[in-house]
DNA sequence: CTTGACCTTCCCCTGCACTGGAACGTCAAG
DNA sequence: CTTGACGTTCCAGTGCAGGGGAAGGTCAAG
């Protein structure tokens, strides 16, 4: 498949993957005899993983480093551990993060929810900011 | 406190606090005679709250907007719960990705773990990428 | 009264993740 | 055989969240 149905197919641009491939996100793609990109199918699932970690807030270097992980079959289990076991961390670390902010702004909207003016007074309301 | 405290009370830069008043963030500070900027201790509080919407991915104009409705008393109260139900639906959903995200990884860790040739092949390893 | 740390503004630079646009090549349809 | 959609490379710009460093002012200590 050529660039344009890949990019429709995984959701984003033919640009966005010219520029994976160049960040080493994307193998270089095969070539047809005219120098057109020619993908596989498969490589709508590549691009899928590389959404999935970056809407949990990985960046491109980080997804690349899981990426070659899995490109380079002789990577050492070791190190493959301790680089899962980091991101792992993160993760949690960021869920964490993401439920104190939560919990903060759920407070934060039952005050406001009440427009009692003794209630919702600005102290009030922001109290938790 | 000059900028230079604050910075470090809160653990930042001067650079970073000039750039958050010039972004709005935080109100124009005081000046002395001299036109040192000059600022109350509390002041630190504001920055923390800065600091943990962005621990939680929040960009700052998001925690601009936030900031604002504390700062604005008039702000009627259901534009508030509204923007706040809007960071509240977001924060749900970033939390579910990373929750799924972090089961993904836990997988491709629990494997990985094992450094048997037959069950951390790269195939293996990476069935879940 | 000088020195050094700290402050001011100003402008430009960085890294990230793209996006736009120019200039040119390819290809299937009419 | 032309037209229009799609492809190629290359270079440059965007938005975010700051950081670097120049040129000059301020202030407390020695």
């Amino acid at each position: 498949m050529r660039i344009g149905e890949l990019a429709a197919a995984a959701g984003t641009t033919p640009k966005t993957l010219r520029f994976y491939e160049e960040s080493g996100l994307l193998p270089p793609a095969d070539r047809t005899p005219s120098g057109y990109r020619d993908y596989a199918p498969d490589a709508v699932a590549r691009i899928d993983f590389v959404h999935r970690g970056q809407a949990a807030g990985l960046t491109l270097a980080q997804i690349r480093q899981i990426l070659d992980i899995r490109d380079d079959g002789a990577a050492p289990c070791e190190h493959v551990r301790d680089l899962l076991d980091e991101r792992l961390a993160e993760i949690e670390q960021q869920i964490a993060r993401l439920t104190a902010l939560h919990d903060t702004i759920a407070e934060l909207r039952h005050d406001a929810a009440q427009p009692d003016p003794d209630t919702c007074s600005p102290e009030q309301v922001c109290r938790y900011l």
